[in-house]
RNA sequence: GGAAGCGUGGCCGAGUGGUUGAAGGCAACAGUCUUGAAAACUGUCAAGGGUUUACGCCCUUCGUGAGUUCGAAUCUCACCGCUUCCGCCA
């Protein structure tokens, strides 16, 4: 969420950034519920202040009565009595325009706050410009794709004598599922041990395990809603859960408007990334300065619909429903987001290096950047059967936009709370991992070599092979 | 699934209808004292929003939402969360 008091100051410019994202910003109806939302609020507020007054004259005046009754003061105390009956009524009646300015007030935020959540981040000045991931600009690249002295397969072919078998996971689940056995499961459960250790022992990180199902707030937090829920799975209850409360009204056949008493819905979503669940740690917490910077590490699995990219990487465990991703959280001092977020692209790069694969760092442009991003690199991996580079991990500064969100605070050297900044990146995407080393590292008797940094993860094997 | 209890500021904890945004304590910050530190003493110390050139003023917030009332942390209802006991379960 972008800072409202910088589009109220300075709405042109703010505007002019979101362009660049493709996001066409409404002006006029943000300037026209602004306008509108001024006058009804301080009228608001005015009457709310009124009623304050008269309420506390009322007791003020009803606190007197005993005491001058006792004293036998009573006139006084019939006047005290009939000023406090004169100050109800005139409440009374501020209170039914309070209820009507309180209903438009209600809904000018409720408007207010949509319009705000849908809003994207503003680009860092850094960020190239650019409408597609043809703008991309490459900032380095490192390893040399391998030559081969034979016809090379695809990850699925060099996968399936090891055990990479997508028939089954499309009968138990459906298109998009995987189910891996023997030699590439133990791979893929040697990679995920292997980037999460060298996060925690290399790099710092505190490692998680954390929910994989998480409530709608969390998700609000950090960005996925409410704009994307079309990307998420919602989790459904099995049960009663719902029923239970309806029935309760039934059986105590109340007159209530079943409507106010409406069971608080679950709404419960997988996470898409532990990006969510690691972030939201702090959402509306006040973070001592000297915890700061909080760094933080999970293997999950992640859960996506992948609606709206039917027909893209069909085939082979590319873009699957469910996949593992080791994620890299910190959560930073303002002042020191931009040097986390060249630190985390090197963490996420030491995998890399690491498995000997060789990559490509990009900074992706303004049209291409996602919703909460003020700058993202992505790494991309050599995959010689597609001959280029693809995704394998997205590292981004959030800036204050998440913890916005989150009410995600720190206390500042004067003391004063301030909203920290959020960072998330793959360190790595660990199905994407697997088809990389299957293809960089296959050899013409349809072996596989395993580095050398990943073998204490598989008990000491140089290769694998459908032979075992 | 059944039963009981609890939810107050950074933390602990008082508060059961009227200047209570909330006693007291801890922590934090500033000062006095001290060679320095500690201790002691004194003072400051919630967040969010609105408005103002500014000092300031105002509104909201005691788990969440609704209700009763001129007025709610305090009363009523629903929900959420936590704790304990029983049942079930990995």
């Amino acid at each position: 969420m972008l800072d409202i008091q910088m589009l109220r100051n300075d709405l042109d410019a703010v505007v002019a950034k979101l362009a660049t994202r493709k996001f066409v910003f409404d002006t006029d109806r943000f300037t026209a519920l602004e306008q509108e939302r001024k006058t009804v609020q301080t009228l608001n507020e005015e009457m709310k202040s009124k009623r304050n007054t008269y309420s506390k004259e009322i007791g003020v005046l009803l606190g007197q009565i005993a005491r001058l009754s006792a004293s036998e003061e009573f006139d006084q105390a019939d006047f005290n009595k009939n000023q406090a009956e004169k100050l109800k009524l005139e409440v009374s009646e501020i209170n039914a325009k309070i209820a009507y300015s309180e209903a438009r007030l209600e809904e000018i935020e409720r408007e207010r706050k949509t319009l705000l959540l849908n809003v994207p981040n503003l680009p860092h000045d850094s960020v190239p410009a650019g409408k597609s991931e043809a703008d991309n600009v490459e900032v380095r690249r490192i390893g040399t794709p391998r030559t081969f002295d034979f016809e090379i397969k695809d990850h699925t072919d060099v996968g399936a004598p090891l055990g990479l078998d997508f028939d089954t996971g499309a009968k138990l689940s459906g298109a998009r599922f995987t189910l891996m056995k023997g030699p590439v499961a133990r791979l893929h459960r040697a990679l995920a041990q292997f980037m999460l250790d060298t996060q925690t022992e290399k790099h710092g990180y505190t490692e998680c395990y954390t929910p994989y199902i998480v409530n709608d707030m969390s998700l609000l937090g950090t960005g996925q809603l409410p704009k994307f829920e079309q990307d998420l799975f919602q989790v459904s209850f099995g049960g009663t859960q719902t029923k239970a409360a309806g029935y309760d009204i039934y059986l105590k056949g109340s007159e209530d408007n079943p409507e106010d008493h409406k069971v608080a819905e679950r709404n419960w979503y997988l996470i898409p990334t532990s990006e969510v669940t690691l972030t939201n740690t702090v959402r509306d917490e006040i973070v001592p300065l000297e915890s700061l910077p909080i760094k933080l590490t999970a293997h999950t699995p992640c859960f996506r619909s992948e609606a709206g990219s039917y027909g893209k990487d069909t085939k082979g465990m590319i873009r699957q429903h469910q996949f593992d991703k080791v994620e890299m959280v910190q959560i930073v001092h303002p002042d020191k987001s931009y040097e986390a977020l060249e630190e985390m692209v090197g963490h996420a790069e030491h995998i890399l290096q690491a498995l000997e694969l060789p990559y490509r760092v990009v900074s992706l442009c303004t049209g291409d950047m996602g919703f909460g991003a003020a700058k993202t690199y992505d790494l991309e991996v050599w995959l010689p059967a597609q001959n280029t580079y693809r995704e394998i991990s997205s590292v981004s500064n959030c800036e204050a936009f998440q913890a916005r969100r989150l009410q995600a605070r720190f206390r500042n050297e004067q003391g004063k709370t301030e909203l920290l900044h959020t960072l998330n990146g793959s360190g790595l995407a660990v199905g994407r991992t697997l088809v990389a080393i299957l293809e960089n590292h296959q050899q013409a008797d349809g072996s596989v070599t395993i580095p050398a940094a990943l073998r204490p993860y598989m008990g000491g094997l140089e290769r694998i092979s459908a032979a075992g």
